[in-house]
DNA sequence: CCAAAAGTGTTGGCTCTACACCCATGA
DNA sequence: TCATGGGTGTAGAGCCAACACTTTTGG
C-alpha cells in the first residue's frame, strides 16, 4: 500500500541538482513550507511589550500578527528571521533566539507551513522604523492585552513571555533589554515587571553585585533627587548563570 | 520512479495559491523542504547510547544517521517524527520532545532541508525490531563514542544529550528511561551515569524520597544481596521539579 | 562466615530571607 | 526643609554537603 520509493532514505534522493527545479517541482508531490515568525519583545512605558504588525493584503489582513514569512532555498534560518524582521522594522543586530517549531497543519488555513518561532529582544523600542509596504502598520502591544492573533501567534506570544521569564532567572539575557548605562533600579524594576513579583532590593543588589555581573561606572545620574550611580553590563553576550 | 500514491493518498491539500503577496506560492519557486530526526536515547549495558541507522541507498549510504524522513503535507510534526521512528525501529508511545530547528542550507548536500530535530526515550532498548527496508541496519552506540554522523547530526546528539542531562536536573524525566518498577541503587545510577558524577547516596536519597516523587512498593527484590526496596514512580507524566 | 549491595543520622557551614532606617539631592 | 528615590547591615532559619558504619541476604 505504501510506496517507499518515494522517499529512500526519507530524503528525495533524485533532486541532487537544483537546476531545473520548475518542471521537476510541477511533478513533485506538495511539500510543508517553512517560515519564520519572530516574536519581538520590549520593555517600554514600564510595560513588557510585544511588537505586531498588520498585513496589507490577504485573506488575513485585518489580523494582527509577528513579523515573518517564508525562509528561501538557500537562507539560514536565523537569517530569514533577520531579513523579516528587518523589513518590518528596520531593526538590525537584535538578539535573536529560536523559541520552538510550530508545525501543525492547520495553523494557517491556506497552505501547511511549518514555523520556525523566534524570540527578539530590543533595548530600545522606540526606534523602530515605519514597516515595509508589504504591512499596513506596526505597532507595539502589552503583552498580557494582546489583540486576536492571526495563526498560532498568540501560542508563540507565549512561548517568548515564558522563555524570558525563566532566562532571566538563569543568564544574563536582561542586557538585551537596557541600556549601555544604567542605574541598578532600573535592572530591578526589569525584574521585578517580567517576572511579576516584588523583589527584596537589599539582597537582590548584594546578591548581583556579588556575582560581579555589572560594573560600576565613575560617573552618575543627577536628577530630582538624590543621584543613582550608574552600571554596565560587564559582558554583553549571553552568559548562563543562575540569577535567582 | 516517484510515487505520489502516500503523499496523496494520505491528506491531500489544494494548494490553490491565494493571491496573498506575502506568503506567495504562486509562482511555485524552489522551497525548502521540511524533514524531522529523531536522536533516541536508552541506557544499555551501564551506558547512555544513541540508536543509529544506515541507509540502504543514496549519496550517504555508508552514513550513520537517526531515523528521520521529510514530514508530509498534513502531518504534525510530531507525528512525522513517529512515524519515522516505528519505520526504523517498531516503537510506538515513546516520550518524544522537540529539541532544535537546523536550517542551514548546506546541512545536507544534496537539497536545502530544513529539520527539526526530536529527542526520543526509551526504557527498554531490548525491544527494538528490525528496521523497515529503507534502512540497512540499526544500532545502539555509547553517546560518547559516536561514529562520523551524516548531515548535521553529531550536533544534533550534542543537542539531545545535553537537553536529557538540563532536564534531569529540573524534572521527573528519568521515568522514561526506567521501567515500571525498580531500585533505588538503579534511580541512582542513571543520574550518575548520564551526569557523569558521584551523587551522594545518603543525601540523595534523603531528598527524591522526601520529595514524594516516588511509591515505594510492598515487595522486595530479592539476590544475591540483601534485597532492595522497589519503587516506582508516582506519576509518569512530565513535572516540573527541582531535582538537585 | 564472608562477600556484596542496601540502608541509615548528625553536624557544621553557608546561604537565603526577612526586615527598617539613613542619605543625597533638587525644588 | 521637604519630598523623593538611592543606598545600606544584621540576625535567625533552613538547607546542603560532608562523612562511615550497620544490615541483610545468598553462597
Amino acid at each position: 500500500v505504501v510506496s517507499q520509493v518515494t522517499e529512500i532514505a526519507g530524503r528525495p534522493i533524485q533532486e541532487r541538482a537544483p537546476a531545473s527545479p520548475t518542471r521537476r517541482t510541477a511533478t513533485r508531490a506538495a511539500r510543508p513550507k517553512v517560515a519564520v515568525d519572530t516574536v519581538l519583545l520590549a520593555i517600554k512605558d514600564g510595560k513588557l511589550k510585544a511588537y505586531l504588525v498588520q498585513l496589507r493584503l490577504g485573506a488575513l489582513c485585518d489580523r494582527w500578527a509577528f513579523p515573518g514569512g517564508l525562509v528561501r532555498v538557500g537562507e539560514m534560518l536565523e537569517e530569514a528571521a533577520r531579513r523579516e524582521l528587518e523589513c518590518a522594522t528596520g531593526l538590525t543586530e537584535v538578539y535573536l533566539e529560536q523559541l520552538f517549531t510550530f508545525g501543525d497543519p492547520s495553523r494557517d488555513p491556506r497552505a501547511h507551513v511549518v514555523s520556525v518561532g523566534y524570540m527578539a529582544l530590543v533595548a530600545d523600542p522606540a526606534r523602530i522604523a515605519k514597516p515595509a509596504s508589504k504591512y499596513a502598520r506596526g505597532e507595539w502591544f502589552e503583552v498580557s492585552t494582546l489583540p486576536p492573533l492571526a495563526y498560532d501567534h498568540a501560542l508563540m506570544a507565549e512561548y517568548g513571555v515564558t522563555r524570558l521569564k525563566s532566562k532571566l532567572e538563569y543568564s544574563n539575557i536582561a542586557y538585551n533589554l537596557l541600556p549601555e548605562v544604567f542605574t541598578f533600579a532600573q535592572f530591578e524594576a526589569l525584574y521585578e515587571l517580567i517576572l511579576a513579583r516584588p523583589i527584596d532590593r537589599r539582597n537582590f543588589r548584594r546578591r548581583i553585585l556579588a556575582m560581579g555581573l555589572l560594573r560600576k561606572l565613575p560617573s552618575k545620574l543627577r536628577g530630582a533627587h538624590r543621584p543613582a550611580a550608574l552600571y554596565s553590563f560587564n559582558k554583553r553576550s549571553l552568559q548562563i548563570i543562575e540569577m535567582l
